[in-house]
Order: C-alpha cells, then sequence, then structure tokens
DNA sequence: TGCGTGCATTGACCCAGATCAACGGAGGGC
DNA sequence: GCCCTCCGTTGATCTGGGTCAATGCACGCA
C-alpha cells in the first residue's frame, strides 16, 4: 500500500508518531491527519501567540523549545509550562489561547487546523483517548510542579529542575537518563527562575553552591554536568518510588 | 418511554448530568451509565484514598469537600487538588492513584467501576469528549494555580483563594457569586495554608489584615463576608479580564 | 463546673530568598 | 583592535514570611 505518507512518517517528533497516537492509525487515518496538518517555525526569542488570540490551530513541537507564560501586569512571570519536542499546544474546544506561548529556541511546530482536527478526534476514537492520556499526563506534572513552587527550597528547586531536564532528554541514540550525565539547559537563567519561582540571583547562586559543593559541575552556561545523578535526586526532596516519571 | 432511570436522573450534581457530560446522552447510555455506578460516602477527616493504592474506580463528587494532597517525607503537604461538587477523581487508562484523597467534610462520590468506564468512553465519543475537556479545565486552573503559588504574596494568595470559593459556590438558589457576599470556607486553616504554600500562622494574620483594612469581616472561622467584592478581586492581584474562570 | 483537646490567633525573633548594585566575560558589529 | 550589549555571577543589605512559643476560644465530656 504506497500511499503518501512521506511528511507524517517524517514526521518523527511528532506526538502524532512519537508519542504513540497514531501507532494505532491505520494509512487512512494517517492520510487524513496528513491532510490537515503543516509545518511551521520560530526562531529563537520570537514570541509564537499570547494571551486572548483566537486559536485557530492545535500543535505539536517537532525541534526546539518553547515556553507556556502566565503574567501579571506588575512584570511578574511564572513559567507554567515548558514545551519540548513532543509536546502538544493548544486545547481541542476552546478557541482563545490562555497563556503566552514562546520560543525559547528556533522551534519548529507540526500544526493541525483546529476544526478539521476536532472533528478527526470525533471520528478516531483512539486518537481522542490519546489526547486524554496526554492532556491527564500534563496534569500529573502540574500537580508535581504545584508542590515544588508551594514547599521546596530554592536548592531543591534546582535539583528538581536538573532532574526534570535530565529524565526528558532523549540522547541521539534513543536512550533516556544515560550514563552521560550531562544535563543541556533548555533555558536561561531567567526563565529558570520564572518556571521555580525564584529570581536569577538565587539561581545563579544555588548553582554555585551545588557545584561548590560537588554535586555538580558547569560547563559554560547552558550545559551541567552531575557525576552522580543519585545525590542529585537527593538534593531534589523527592521520594518518588523510583518509577517511571516520564 | 420509562426505563429506571431514576438513580441517575437523581444525581444532580454528578458531573455525568451536572457540568453536561450527559446532557447528551440518550436513554440507553444513561441505562448503561447506571449499571456501573454506586454511591460510597465516607465521613469528615477519612482517607479516601492514599497514593499508590490501586484504583479500580473512578467517581465524581456529589456532596462535601475532598483534597488530593502530595506530600514529601519530612510532612511538608502540597495541596494540589480541591474537590467540590461536580469535580472528578481518578483517571481512565491509569490503575494507581498519584495522590492521597481525604474528605474534609462529609463526602458522597459517585463511583464508577473503571474498566466498564473505559470501555464506556470508547462506544460513546462524547462522554470521552467531555472527559477531555473536564483535564483541561483542571489543567487551565492548576496553571494558574502555579502562578498564584510561584509568584503571589501571602496576602494576594488568601484574596484569591476567597473569590476562588466564592466563585466555585453554587448557592442554594442555584445562582453563582450572588449579591450575599458571604463566603463559607470549606476547609480549615491548616488546609488553605496547604493550598497556598504557606503557614497556619501566615494564614491567620492575612485573615487578619484583610479584616484591619475592611477588605473583609470574620464570622466566626470558617465564614467571611466581602462588603465589596471588587475590593477583595483588586487584592488577588488577578488582572483576569473578568471573563468566566470556573 | 471544670477540664481536656483541637483549632485559631497573636507576639517575638530569625532566616531564606528578594532587592539593589557592581562586576565579568562572551560574542558581534564595525 | 574597540566598544557595546546581553547574560550571568557575586556582594551587601533588607524583608516577607517562617519558626517557636504563648494564649484564646469553642466544644464535648465527666
Amino acid at each position: 500500500m504506497n500511499k503518501p505518507l512521506t511528511a507524517i512518517e517524517n514526521c518523527s517528533s511528532c506526538p502524532i508518531r512519537h508519542r504513540a497516537v497514531c501507532a494505532r492509525c491505520d494509512d487512512d487515518e494517517l492520510v487524513e491527519l496528513n491532510a490537515i496538518k503543516f509545518y511551521k517555525s520560530y526562531s529563537a526569542g520570537q514570541t509564537i501567540a499570547m494571551r486572548g488570540d483566537a486559536l485557530d490551530v492545535v500543535a505539536s513541537v517537532v525541534m526546539g523549545t518553547a515556553t507556556l507564560e502566565r503574567a501579571i501586569e506588575d512584570g511578574r512571570t511564572q513559567l507554567v509550562g515548558l514545551l519540548l519536542p513532543s509536546d502538544f499546544i493548544g486545547r481541542p474546544g476552546r478557541s482563545t489561547l490562555q497563556y503566552d506561548v514562546t520560543a525559547v529556541t528556533d522551534v519548529t511546530l507540526c500544526c493541525f487546523y483546529r476544526k478539521p482536527f476536532e472533528d478527526l478526534l470525533v471520528r478516531i476514537p483512539h486518537v481522542q483517548e490519546r489526547m486524554l492520556e496526554m492532556a491527564l499526563d500534563e496534569l500529573d506534572a502540574a500537580r508535581d510542579w504545584m508542590l515544588l513552587l508551594g514547599r521546596k527550597t530554592a536548592r531543591e528547586k534546582i535539583a528538581s529542575f536538573l532532574m526534570l531536564i535530565a529524565k526528558r532528554t532523549v540522547h541521539p541514540d534513543g536512550r533516556v537518563l544515560g550514563d552521560t550525565s550531562r544535563i543541556e539547559l533548555p533555558i536561561s537563567r531567567e526563565a529558570m527562575a520564572n518556571f521555580l519561582g525564584l529570581t536569577i540571583e538565587t539561581v545563579s547562586r544555588q548553582f554555585t553552591g551545588l557545584r561548590k559543593d560537588g554535586v555538580i559541575e558547569l560547563d559554560g552556561n547552558r550545559s551541567v554536568i552531575v557525576p552522580d545523578l543519585e545525590t542529585l535526586l537527593l538534593e531534589s526532596g523527592d521520594d518518588s518510588d523510583g518509577g517511571p516519571l516520564v
């Protein structure tokens, strides 16, 4: 069966394949998805969408890093989502965006027109099911994040963040959490501060503190080497049973 | 058509009706739902379920208030969900619970056996759709909550919490946010502290402060009178465009 | 009527992290 | 080469909210 699936086949980071929404799609369904999808790129620093914008597409991150932010007028800003490859933006069933979306590196999105995507969800139950699963996973992540924001110390917040990035990083060879204990930070100190509910000065001081205590080594501003991940985990205040966290 | 729908018809606070999942269910579908559902009650203070418990039911709150909590071993606790009537507990597709669920008042749940409920989701797309919508609403709420935890002052946190409860309260006559500006607090000072990432002492001091400044009046420990909701809204630090939040 | 227990309030003090300010180093344009 | 800008680090100081401790108050129970 040779149908024109190349574009979507090649979209290996697209959640529709990568996170297995469509592991169960048959060829006809893939063609349908393919028909309503297009790619769009943004350069680092660019605003992808702003709170209140009408949103007639949903999208998934193929490449790069974007952030979801909520701000108060006086400038205080809280990051409420970190969008890495395979993460989903937008919500079927709501037409305006609640948050500011910004590209922090160059970003490529795989977009779907919202209306036909919604129609498709009704027709193909297992895609709908996958959307629900993704939303609930995000909800769990948001709740862990709430524990971090409400109850953890600055040092624990930094350690937790490093563990989070380490766990989410997929190495070129496909491994996750490999013995290469190098963590590439996808965001700036400022974005980290907004992620963790801290100031950039405190973030910086905690990095210095962890370095002086031998928990981490710094290699430039965006690269952290962790001699022993177990030590870092202890610092994070997480008592998770070691189960898979995503 | 006289089918035995009385039980589910009477379950007016059940989200399956109340939040309109099944506004679109036909009689046969209601019978199906009815077949896998049962009620369960808990008394105030009782643990409904603990983190790690196997979870073979999903449920919605019919009456009372329950909390979803995440704790670290040293005792620090963060409330990650406040479950009021019509809220949903549990997630289709995952068998173990991530959080502690506690009844803070007497609680009645409308429970569905998870497996048949999941089967039903696949068969009845608009219920699946409603589940997704509810999950995404919760996600939005969680993100606003993250802004509160990460960036708001103690006073703003208290004011935001009061606004949240006011907005979610449905008065006996069906009105929401009526001119009766009395807010009944569903939880103790301790639970509020764990909700807001504060200590009970700080919660208490902020209540006193708001009272001394004439923003609120206290009537016992569980009842707050707000002369002017607009003033309270200003204190909350929310710049929401006044749109419906819920 | 007094006592115990569990919440809430208040006071005194302290400290983690914010704030304000100076400095350093890596590009990048010319 | 030089300068400029952006980002991160470090230092000095301040303060909001935490900590520790005492007190108040309502309710149940004997």
